[in-house]
DNA sequence: GCCCGTCTATTTTTT
DNA sequence: ATAGACGGGC
């Protein structure tokens, strides 16, 4: 009977219920991994509608895309009834930058005038989503800069050795903890904040500048043992030992000294000055990056009082809270209504879940949600009352229920938080204890079912081959192997099965080991799918575009004929005479190269002015038209449509992008096993986890930071390198005040890593496997923790998958099947569904069937490009007939407003159809939706009504007081169709 | 046991 | 270029 009281009583303050139950007020949630997070945000919705709030007044931030498309999608279909599904498609349920973009468009114009610029936000601006591509602007920005400001700065710049890239980061760092530039340099509380926290230093200092007691005496502190092996190879500039160095640490008296630095003054200019600029630089052209989006978002909020009352939400909601800067926690706090000096604020997350630091997040705003909230509230109500509720009380609600994984995993996952990172690495225990209790035991029973194990192969190869014999063995011991799934309301078992491939996922800290695991899958027979980043220009076709590019601009370049031999089978050997005969006395020896490649060359001349038509060209020739491909093509597109650049240009973009990227999935069957990086399986989970590659120096990552200037609230703002000059001559010198200084502040970040080691271990719900070939601490300590052998000597044989290979066309032809949520469609594919298929002829592929096409691709997409700039303004000449009717076609629409290649997004009922329009016209009561089209005949036109009328619908529902029409242009043909 | 020189591998990714 | 691991010299 007691027993019994106890149990009502935990059911009634069940966490989540609590949660669901109290809309009003502050709410920190730490919601743990497989506690029903989104479950418990979509109730507290409904609850919040329930209390006749309007979707409007409700904002749900999460921050990606896919997390908003499926809590818009849970809210749809939950709540249609309450409020309507059109009011719900509307409600702002959306990404923190979607959110972000939408303002500053509404209202974010006037924005720059708070940083003292003159430019404005333009509604159509554009965001420079490629790093790469945005390095590349940087670095053109950088030049320019350099040449106006040489005299000031020449020393700085120097100091810098071309490094252009570590000045950027450290701007958007400065921007994401709310740090900008203007016009009038710092402002005094950001200069403060550069200079550092003199305090703290001194603090860390002192800890790390005790002499150690060691077994035969006294030992050197851990700062002189860590600074000593910093100093080796150093070229200093007066650093003299005997000052620097006392007995057994290092002198106390530098200290005040060295964090005084006169040398970083103008420095500090020199960043304000080049951030401002930046700033002007993207504004001119009409763009903007992810940090300058949510800084211009923040300005608006700050400094408008009318703007931010008419833009605050009675409720405010936000998901994945550990993934915030601090800069975005300001911003949450701008945007709650004060209701009655309450603030209806609920901020769900986890920060053994934050692995995100490297884009700067902080999960301090979780762990010292208390501190930071009332310390933020201050510094926004500085000098004018902005956060008017009450900050000083919030609630905290921790979800301590499981409904993922068995309790042997459970259990083990909370050791990880412990696990020491190196001999040295000491881990801050009593941090992990307060902020994260013993867990309850799951909802979930898997008794048996569910076991840890530790595998050591031999090298790199044979930890590939041991992954996949035990995968083997879990899929044909069919007895001793089995998956239980379990009903989701009731939480009864309504299934027990084999296993399947698609249950499997297996982790690594990095790339490379996934690659390499799905190339020994493919020649062992198992179906393995790779999801995540792949480097477009390390890729075969990328390394080839490159290498024809290098010979278009130079035909003596060597490293151009490299790949392209090699592509073309020539063996080593025979490259190898190929380079070091090929030229003779510095002319060419023409006669060592194949006939048909100097004619490939020599036709790729004739496409030097159109850098586009030459890369579809060379990719035609290799007859590579997959995605690889297209997405190459859509990235030079990108870069070449930013500004006119030229060949020499786009070389260099090349040979500096090599980490390039772009989201793939590959293989194609479909009862695969997944291989994924970390990173990229959070919010996922599986019923067998593999977490392979727990190797030294791999996982957890030792890697130190080589960037040329650090950042952090220590240690200020400072740069590694100055240039100077030593008796008659210049170097470039290292700083060791700035050395010093970094020994002391940075952390290595190894709770990072052990956060990483605890989001990979909780993913698994039944089965979890670690592999590694030469163990590191994670791997030795973890296996100790569990109790288990490491076990070295396991044999299975691998059993090819004997499952026919679906072919890709079938899996396609599968997504109409919608069970498992929303689907992605574009228009095209929509087409293809409703268009009976014998009205296509399919012709078998020829050499001329495939030149022709490639041709048209390439008329099609220069009309797309010119038809492009030429809606934003940008004057294109040319003698093509086609080119000058686009010109004026675009011309005479005369509209109001022209929106070039929009993006657009139009859920239906049970799929999103996506797509990109051509053109938008916008006119006073209506809009035209353009589409081009270089077809030489009309005979496909049915199929292009079809889908102007899909994109018309869609149009229709975004702009409800305009009325779409739609218009096809045959550009050969010089005709339209008005549909 | 302590210190120092040498060796060894070297990123994660969303908007 | 970096930091941790390792091993030789004392």
């Amino acid at each position: 009977m007691h027993g019994k009281q106890i149990m009502a009583l935990k059911k009634h303050t069940n966490p989540q219920d609590e949660l669901i139950g109290s809309t009003e007020g502050i709410h920190i949630v730490d919601a743990g991994a497989g506690t029903g997070k989104t479950y418990s945000i979509v109730k507290r919705y409904g609850n919040i509608l329930d209390k006749s709030y309007k979707p409007e007044n409700i904002l749900l931030i999460t921050f990606t895309k896919n997390a908003a498309e499926q809590m818009r999608e849970k809210v749809v279909k939950d709540f249609s009834e309450k409020s309507g599904i059109s009011r719900l498609l509307e409600a702002p349920i959306m990404t923190f930058h979607a959110f972000c973009s939408r303002l500053l468009k509404k209202s974010g114009m006037n924005s720059p005038s708070y940083l003292g610029l003159d430019e404005f936000i333009s509604g159509n601006f554009s965001l420079a989503e490629d790093s790469s591509f945005e390095e590349e602007m940087f670095r053109k920005f950088f030049m320019t800069f350099s040449g106006i400001n040489n005299e000031k700065y020449e020393s700085i710049q120097y100091a810098l050795e071309g490094k252009v890239n570590d000045v950027l980061s450290v701007i958007k760092k400065l921007c994401s903890v709310g740090i900008f530039p203007s016009a009038n340099g710092w402002s005094e509380s950001d200069k403060e904040k550069l200079k550092g926290n003199y305090e703290l230093f001194s603090e860390r200092f002192d800890r790390m500048n005790e002499i150690r007691k060691g077994e035969r005496g006294d030992k050197q502190s851990l700062l002189s043992e860590k600074f000593k092996n910093t100093v080796r190879d150093k070229l200093y500039k007066d650093f003299k030992e005997g000052d620097v160095y006392a007995v057994k640490n290092v002198n106390p008296g530098i200290k005040e000294s060295i964090f005084n630095d006169e040398a970083q003054e103008l420095f500090h200019e020199f960043i304000n000055d080049v951030y401002l600029s930046y700033i002007e630089y993207m504004l001119k052209r009409n763009q903007l990056n992810y940090e300058f989006m949510v800084m211009f978002a923040y300005l608006v909020l700050y400094n408008n009082k009318n703007l931010r009352q008419n833009n605050q939400f009675e409720y405010v909601m936000i998901d994945e809270f550990q993934d915030t800067d601090e800069l975005q926690f300001k911003i949450i706090l701008l945007l709650c209504k004060n209701m009655n000096g309450i603030a209806n604020l609920c901020a769900v997350g986890d920060w053994k879940q934050g692995i995100y630091s490297f884009r700067n997040t902080k999960i301090e705003n979780i762990t010292e949600f208390k501190n930071r909230l009332s310390e933020f509230a201050d510094e926004l109500n500085k000098d004018e009352k902005r956060i008017e509720f009450d900050t000083g009380d919030h609630t905290k609600i921790i979800f301590e229920n499981n409904y993922r994984s068995s309790d042997t995993i459970l259990k083990f996952s909370r050791g990880t938080l412990f696990v020491s990172a190196t001999a040295e690495d000491e881990v801050d225990e009593d941090f992990v204890s307060s902020n994260f209790a013993e867990p309850l035991l799951p909802e979930r029973k898997l008794e048996d079912l569910t076991e840890i194990k530790f595998y050591k192969a031999a090298d790199r190869i044979d930890e590939c081959r041991l992954v996949l014999k035990k995968i083997s063995q879990l899929i044909n011991e069919k007895d001793k192997y089995k998956i239980r799934i379990f009903e989701n309301e009731t939480g009864k078992v309504a299934e027990e099965r084999p296993v399947m491939y698609s249950d499997i996922c297996v982790l690594s800290r990095n790339k490379k080991f996934c690659h390499e695991l799905q190339r020994e899958a493919m020649t062992a027979g198992i179906p393995v799918n790779y999801s995540g980043g792949i480097e477009i220009f390390a890729s075969e076709q990328g390394v080839l575009i490159l290498a024809w590019l290098r010979l278009l601009l130079n035909e003596k370049d060597i490293s151009g004929w490299i790949p392209v031999l090699d592509k073309e089978g020539y063996s080593f050997p025979e490259v190898k005479y190929f380079s070091d005969n090929f030229i003779k006395e510095n002319s060419v020896n023409s006669d060592l190269i194949p006939a048909d490649l100097f004619e490939f060359l020599r036709h790729l001349k004739t496409f030097r002015n159109n850098i586009l038509f030459a890369v579809e060209a060379i990719l035609g020739r290799y007859r590579y038209y997959d995605e690889t491909a297209n997405k190459l093509i859509a990235v030079i597109q990108q870069w070449n449509s930013s500004e006119l650049i030229s060949l020499n240009e786009l070389v260099r973009i090349i040979e500096n992008s090599a980490n390039a990227e772009f989201d793939t999935e590959s293989g194609n069957t479909s009862d695969a096993v997944l291989t994924q990086t970390i990173h990229a399986s959070k919010g996922l989970e599986y019923p067998v986890v593999f977490i392979a590659n727990v190797n030294e120096k791999i996982f957890p990552d030792t890697k130190g930071d080589k960037g040329k200037i650090i950042f952090n609230h220590s240690a200020g703002l400072r740069a590694k390198t100055f240039y100077g000059t030593n008796g008659s001559y210049n170097y470039i010198f290292n700083n060791w005040k700035t050395d010093l200084i970094n020994a002391v502040t940075k952390n290595p970040d190894y709770a990072e890593e052990r956060r990483l080691l605890y989001v990979a271990v909780t993913r698994a719900k039944q089965y979890l496997y670690f592999t590694s070939h030469r163990p590191s601490p994670f791997f030795v300590q973890t296996a100790g923790k569990s109790g288990s052998e490491i076990i070295s000597d396991f044999e299975y044989e691998i059993i090819k998958n004997k499952t026919e290979e679906i072919s890709v066309s079938e899996v396609t032809a599968d997504e109409s099947d919608v069970d498992k949520g929303r689907k992605f469609i574009s228009p095209h594919a929509l087409m293809e569904n409703l268009i009976d298929e014998s009205a296509d002829t399919v012709t078998e592929e020829n050499e001329y069937s495939i030149n022709l096409r490639n041709k048209n691709r390439e008329f099609g997409l220069m009309i797309h490009n010119i038809a492009n700039k030429t809606a934003n303004g940008i004057e294109v000449e040319s003698d093509i007939e086609e080119v000058k009717r686009i010109k004026e076609f675009i011309h005479s629409l005369k509209a109001d407003k022209l929106i070039a290649e929009a993006d657009f997004l139009y859920p239906e009922e049970n799929r999103t159809i996506r797509g990109t329009i051509d053109l938008l016209a916008f006119y006073k009561d209506r809009v035209t939706v353009i589409d081009y089209k270089t077809d030489k005949d009309k005979k496909n036109i049915e199929k292009y009504k079809l889908q102007i009328q899909i994109y018309k619908n869609s149009i229709k529902s975004i702009y409800k007081d305009k009325e779409a029409e739609g218009l096809i242009y045959f550009v050969s043909l010089d005709e339209m169709v008005i549909v």
